[in-house]
DNA sequence: ATATTTGGCAACCATTTGGTTGTATTATGA
DNA sequence: TCATAATACAACCAAATGGTTGCCAAATAT
């Protein structure tokens, strides 16, 4: 099994979506990002972990406090696979075109 | 918990993202997929049913091969999610620009 | 000074995940 | 026809996942 544990991962579950998307607002400490959230603190709290060691997010202790703060950056590994999926894909249908065309060629 | 089963789901899984990539070169079947890849048919088969469930790829029964293709419109959710989440961070030091223009303005 | 808020730690739990092996079925090629 | 290639089906397994509860410690507010 291939190491898991990346951006890939992370954004897969709902949940921690949902807490990314509180996070782009502003920065919010674990119970900022508990509210009207029918979940365990200590849900939330294993959950910032796997945003945290991801690089999805920055934590901040500031008192007794832990502010979070979204880390858009780490969504360009994401965001590039889909691209570079996308290119490949449409270069397969360019490569299918000049077959034709090279087909259509030798028929004249 | 929240349903799962999605896209993001889908891609979450490293293997399945090689899958994908394999596939983008054109369809393949299962023992295709399968070469150079230290991993038996049934755990490939697998992540067939996960990927085609989600519409990340079509699969086509043709005697008693069945062929696998990557459709990648699928992706757009994800691409989509990233891109949201990209503008309202954006949004978000504007806000931050423009209540510092405001409080400029307080203090002439 | 004391109650409350904020969060850490640990144990526990059910389910899902990613994988395996073994056996059966069916289409195809020699 | 018959061996083989391509896949299905089922049972099983270890580890990871997403959640819970209970208790503890330390800042902070009253």
């Amino acid at each position: 099994m291939i190491e898991r544990r990346d951006v890939f991962q992370a954004i897969a579950d709902p949940t921690r979506r949902i807490i990314i998307q509180k996070l782009l607002r502003g920065p919010l400490n674990l119970a900022g990002i508990g509210e009207d959230f029918g979940i365990s603190r200590q849900a939330i709290a294993k959950h910032i972990k796997v945003l945290n060691e991801c690089g999805m997010i920055s934590v901040t202790q500031k008192g007794r406090e832990q502010f979070c703060e979204a880390r858009l950056s780490q969504l360009d590994e994401v965001a590039d696979w889909v691209a570079a999926s996308r290119k490949l894909w449409s270069q397969r249908f360019e490569k299918l075109d000049k077959f034709l065309e090279e087909t259509k060629k030798q028929n004249i």
